[in-house]
DNA sequence: GAGAGAACTTACCTGGAGGTAAATTACCTA
DNA sequence: TAGGTAATTTACCTCCAGGTAAGTTCTCTC
């Protein structure tokens, strides 16, 4: 006992295997706490290792980010894709003559919405802090993380564009600015969904997905009552 | 010049005007980076003076955090309850027989998110990011600034509990859960306006809640053609 | 059963952030 | 014009995260 016993020395975990449960710890420690909270001791403890070993297989902090981005960025732009063509093929599946639609735009179809966020919930399952990956701001300016992040929020964004495009202009309305309000909120909606999905582990995807529809169902019947044209200009007089 | 001159001394800011200063600086610093990512560095610099000032005026980092929230809270606390006070008296200024409400809950009226979020713009502006100091989650789990702005939060939620339960009553829904998803969404969009309304610094508050008004508008002709009711077991089945 | 290579750690260095004690300078007043 | 006080800095400490070099142990094969 003169020595104190050495841990070093393989635990027979293959390194295929170790570098999955580093990339699924990182993803969980980078998603949930931001890039720059996130600490490398952290992910390692998680997984029951030594930090060296995390920048042994993966490099820098930057490059274990970019690790963990590009397969869940890779995965939901094209789920997101697959969704919208979906979307686009299927118009409106049940009730397709709404009150006021001048049905100027035929690309976006009213049930895609729905059918994007059920495809980002199932794509989601099992590593739902992965989606803040993709929308994490505090990425060092310069590293090709934070290049790729951009990437696929600007994928994300050309395939929201459309749809929140075509919504305004069947609205009537033109302003760019706006069209990029509502394409910003949109994304804060799919965002904040998933925060709260985040909370509540219990919920499967599907039993997301219908809990969407019927709060879109809510929001409709709210909406007509409040939100007329330019009755705005009365209710937001009233304030001074 | 044996002796490099020293720059300590005072600069004729009397104490008051660099608390203030130190606590815009800080609250913007606090509000875009979050509580873990803002350094006390980065704020003394931005006011151009040392951190050992900040800790002489402030105390350690929390301390300054809990001044930057205080006066944040209490006005968006305040303002938020008299812009939902405001609605009540009011119940929808204009066209109050809308389609479908069975008028079952009286006290949140239709109008009321709009005036919240004008109310909202109107406190922000100057300190827009200061939002986010109420919604930071990387605070020390023990501190009395996570303590304060639990607190906050769980202000602002019972405001907007009333409006969120009483619209998914009337629209004949009793799930708990939707009403707290329903909620959340609805504290993410404020967010997510705040952040878009961060981007574009030469819109006044009036005109973003003048856009909010729009976009409403817009959702609501959305909504009705995509997610009637039940329609949404449609929709989302078609993905099998 | 002895290399060889894969899996892993200990020990170390660096930098930057939080935080404190003591000194330094400018202003105000008697 | 001297001294007290307010405003501010310099110098320092510690801790922790990122990152690297070199070693240590296991396992697999010939």
């Amino acid at each position: 006992m003169a020595t104190p016993p050495s841990r070093a020395g393989t635990k027979g975990v293959p390194r295929a295997r170790r570098e999955e449960q580093i990339l699924a710890a990182a993803t969980e420690e980078f998603g949930s706490r931001g890039y720059a909270a996130a600490s490398l001791p952290a992910v390692a403890a998680r997984v029951g290792v030594t930090k060296t070993l995390l920048h042994q297989y993966f490099g820098a902090k930057q490059d274990l980010y970019l690790a963990c981005l590009t397969p869940v960025g890779d995965r939901l732009v094209a789920v997101i894709r697959a969704a919208v063509a979906e979307g686009a093929a299927a118009p409106s599946a049940a009730g397709p003559s709404a009150a006021a639609s001048p049905a100027a735009a035929p690309p976006a179809a009213a049930g895609t919405p729905l059918l994007v966020l059920r495809a980002i919930f199932t794509a989601l399952e099992g590593r739902r802090e992965a989606w803040f990956l993709v929308y994490e701001t505090s990425l060092p300016p310069d590293s090709e993380a934070a290049r790729r992040a951009a990437e696929y929020r600007a994928a994300v964004n050309r395939l929201a564009a459309d749809g929140t495009a075509g919504l305004l202009a069947a609205a009537g309305h033109e302003d760019p600015l706006d069209a990029d309000a509502l394409n910003h909120v949109w994304q804060g909606l799919v965002a904040t969904l998933v925060r709260w999905w985040i909370k509540h582990p219990d919920q499967s995807p599907d039993a997301m997905a219908r809990r969407c529809a019927r709060l879109f169902a809510v929001a409709a019947a709210l909406a007509p009552a409040t939100a007329q044209g330019d009755v705005s200009g009365n209710l937001l007089g009233g304030a001074g």
